[in-house]
DNA sequence: CACATAATGATACGATGTATCAATACGTAC
DNA sequence: GTACGTATTGATACATCGTATCATTATGTG
């Protein structure tokens, strides 16, 4: 029922930037160097330590070009428990995330039982569900071992 | 199995102020404007439009205001699709929230098999589930009415 | 009342973005 | 390869959502 999808292998590197070509972007320079960034990090950052990593490219462009993978689906945007945005590389199938808050690690997870349950809550509730947000807080078993982290 | 508890009760009008006494803080005549304001809104409000509304109290105690009442668990605190925050007044029933994407309007269900569900996944993820974050964003009926709002 | 302490407000600051706009790079047509 | 129109960039300013600081003020208690 439920699938550790950490444990399986992620869909093999996309090429981000043709992803972006495809949609009829450019591909430059700066591009290629926020893509290369994220397809080497990928487990969760911020786009403002991708950016003070890209000193070359400008701020706004790094923000714009991970709004761009995000329309395409590339990207995941996830939210701590304070609201605090991270980034991690999305999966071809949805799932949801947990996130360690002692240390921010972020988990994948895939249950076909919650798509169920939102899809039947979503036809009882009035109006038309366009979409949903789920994330789950846990203390990981590594912070769990040290226990003043 | 699915309660739409909009059209419940909401939990008799809680006296905020006294839940802020109780827990030791002082019932200033800020804190009073603040809590006074917010039980006559209750339903989906940001902390700026907050302050507005309320001139005479400085804009970090509003903030420190309803950080505390987030504290004492007397509100909620949603994330838009944007990750936008919005504040609600809490129910005693843990519950989830869904948000109109067009008008913003923030309604509640309570749903026991979502509950069962996060329980059992939460079961077979490695480590200990502290919290988790849930909502349904859908486009509500009146805003279905009117095409284009 | 006096005193210790809690609370306030002004201000600055930090994080997370978006808007603007002149300068530049890119793709295409020749 | 050149010229041209357009997409993109970067600098800057701005907006939102908060928190830190700190001198001033209000509050509760003895």
């Amino acid at each position: 029922m439920i699938q550790d999808i950490n444990t399986t292998p992620r869909t093999s590197r996309p090429d981000l930037l043709a992803i972006l070509e495809d949609q009829g972007y450019r591909p430059t320079n700066q591009r290629r160097d926020v893509v290369s960034l994220l397809e080497r990090k990928g487990e969760g950052f911020t786009v403002e330590e991708v950016s003070e990593e890209l000193p070359g490219v400008g701020r706004a462009t790094v923000y714009r070009t991970i709004k761009l993978l995000l329309k395409a689906g590339v990207l995941c945007k996830l939210a701590l428990p304070d609201g605090a945005p991270k980034y991690i590389m999305a999966r071809a199938e949805h799932h949801h995330h947990t996130v360690c808050v002692k240390c921010g690690t972020v988990g994948e997870f895939r249950d076909t039982t919650v798509e169920r349950v939102l899809r039947a809550v979503g036809a009882e509730i009035p109006g038309e569900i366009v979409g949903h947000r789920m994330e789950l807080y846990l203390v990981c078993l590594d912070c769990q071992d040290r226990p003043e982290g």
